[in-house]
DNA sequence: TTGTAAGCGTTATCAT
DNA sequence: ATGATAACGCTTACAA
């Protein structure tokens, strides 16, 4: 394969000089860098990031961790993540944990191995003994969409509490007063968030928290079928389900479906996160919609920032609003549309409490 | 960071040593292994993939090249191959070149630049031409679901052609005379395979094939949704509709029923590909489905044979069979369920034609 | 079985 | 503005 050597021989000048084009270093005589180019094209070089990155320390790479690719919601992180690095000449690998604490510590390792400059991760443990590949070595990390325990980090996350808060709010202005609640693994700050929302929103109206109605699992359609099966079995069926993502959402709707019974008529739903571009699809389900893209952005941005010794002095807690998509379906035709409500802004912990989505009373 | 000579010292050995430990070296005495690994451990050394690649001219890394990472199809490709390359100890680079020639053409680049040992790709034109960097510098290479006219390459497909028989077929047994295609870009294989399946069905129906039902445009949602409505605008509306793909489907689903129309009692659809685990949720959609994980593992172990100099001599073409899911939906009421059949395994242009598909027909 | 020496392709540093 | 030199951390080749 060509190297820095080929090219210098065939423009007359040393590989340094070569270097220095290929960095757009300033002082280089803009006939030497026209000589270097036209060598660079005629031979087709390429540069070896291996051999830069040995040499430089730096390989302009970030690794992203994450749970389930297979997730609209995760690749949408994804792609803001790789948006936002590409335009500052970052690579991104993006890694998939599965939810697997052992998939991800080899993943770290590996990470740590490539010498990735820096990491964006969803961590499948609050527990911050899961980084500590990271933290002892000194990486830039990022957590996206969860919190840890232990180790104060950068950390880019959706209004879990306010969004899930909202949605059992919904339900209640509808007039449920028996709503369960199915949320991922107690280890994920996400999943618990969500649950605080949920109690929060029954507590504020007044009503009992039935300990029985709060189910957890992982945030997979099957954990999610298997609990809504479980839930529904029961005597004293709920009246409405709050499920903590998409995919336990799907699970859910199968459960509901499999027993006979009808959405939203026999048993209410709403969910956390939406189905990208299969949401219109769902008219009878109401969303907390996290703004995946932005969160991913804003995660790399936070990195990069880091990276470039700029950014905050405090590890900074972005939090991010959901907009809650309401929608309405009175039979079973399949039909478009619903109304938006963005919840406000909160960063750093100035949680806004109330809020307009308190006065929500929409028919449905 | 720790280096190999901070383990060499610490063991009392030299860094050779530590480096015939680390690569599973047989001619190492099991004391000083015990040492080194000892060493290892304490120090919690992890090896620079980066130097080991400069060194060593293998970076034990693939890149993949996929068109629309929020497409589950893809994602599920994607954990194919990381499954397969995980297995073999090679890392995968996942990039999104968003049907982009121009991002393809950087994507390529910087694999070559980042000296991946092989490249798995689904490239966003047939021409041969996009591959040159590849081509010319000699990266083992496999196309994953699309051909390219003008290399012959190893390739990893579906039975595009088949599959689109099969569910134009289903079609015409179900009465349909009227029946458009929604497809991809003419310059893909895929899209352009899946309208030769099409028109084949037809033809051996003994039915006319009319131009102005062809319909071509972006593998989108966007795409499929403004196509459909120019089609139902139309005059002589088609009383079924194909779609290409499944994020085609979703925009046509969205044109029909934008249209007060409804499926599949006013227009038919049918579509390649399935939701993943939304599937259930469409129970009016008859798909055929390929094996997309399996695709993607058969992809990454051609590759990888080929790295270690195993494999076919020629290149190989692998054609994998599509299922046909089979879905009914008299009214609008959500329903589980359908038929599936399995289309025959095709290899190497070895087509077997007709098959059991032909004699469908099944009521709707 | 273990070690020494050299080199992978680039860039940091210092010199001119 | 350009170049010479060394070094990044590891593995290959060869020597002991």
């Amino acid at each position: 394969m060509t190297t820095i050597i080929d090219v210098a021989r065939r423009a007359g000048v040393s590989p340094v000089t070569v270097s220095r084009v290929m960095n757009r270093a300033p002082n280089v005589n803009p006939e030497t860098r026209a000589k270097v180019e036209q060598a660079i094209a005629e031979l087709g070089y390429l540069p070896s990031t291996v051999a830069r990155s040995l040499r430089s320390k730096r390989t302009r790479s970030l690794a992203l961790l994450l749970p389930d690719i297979t997730n609209t919601f995760w690749t949408t992180v994804a792609r803001g993540v790789e948006d936002t690095a590409q335009t500052f000449g970052y690579a991104v690998f993006v890694c998939n944990t599965d939810e697997d604490c052992q998939k991800q510590q080899r993943y770290l390792e590996l990470a740590v191995s490539q010498r990735a400059d820096g990491v964006l991760i969803a961590p499948c443990h609050n527990d911050a003994a899961a980084l500590r590949v990271l933290r002892e070595r000194g990486v830039p990390t990022v957590t996206v969409d969860r919190r840890i325990e232990g180790w104060d980090v950068d950390a880019v996350l959706g209004d879990s509490t306010g969004g899930a808060r909202a949605l059992v709010q919904h339900l209640i202005a509808l007039g449920h007063r028996r709503i369960a609640v199915i949320s991922g693994p107690a280890t994920t700050s996400t999943a618990e968030d969500r649950v605080t929302g949920y109690r929060e929103a029954l507590v504020q109206a007044g009503m009992p928290v039935d300990d029985n109605l709060i189910r957890r699992g992982q945030f997979k359609a099957g954990a999610g079928e298997a609990l809504a099966r479980s839930l529904l079995a029961a005597g004293n069926c709920p009246s409405a389900i709050f499920a903590a993502n998409n995919a336990i959402a799907l699970g859910v709707i199968d459960a509901i479906l499999a027993g006979g019974r009808r959405i939203p008529q026999d048993v209410a739903l709403v969910a956390f996160d939406d189905f990208a571009d299969a949401s219109h699809l769902f008219p009878f389900l109401t969303v907390a919609v996290q703004p995946a893209y932005e969160m991913g952005c804003a995660a790399a941005r936070l990195l990069l920032e880091r990276l470039a010794g700029a950014g905050p002095v405090q590890p900074a807690h972005i939090v991010l609003p959901c907009r809650l998509i309401v929608r309405h379906s009175c039979g079973s035709r399949l039909r478009t549309g619903g109304e938006t409500l963005s919840l406000p802004l909160m960063v750093e912990g100035s949680k806004v409490e109330g809020s307009k989505v308190a006065g929500l009373n929409v028919d449905a």
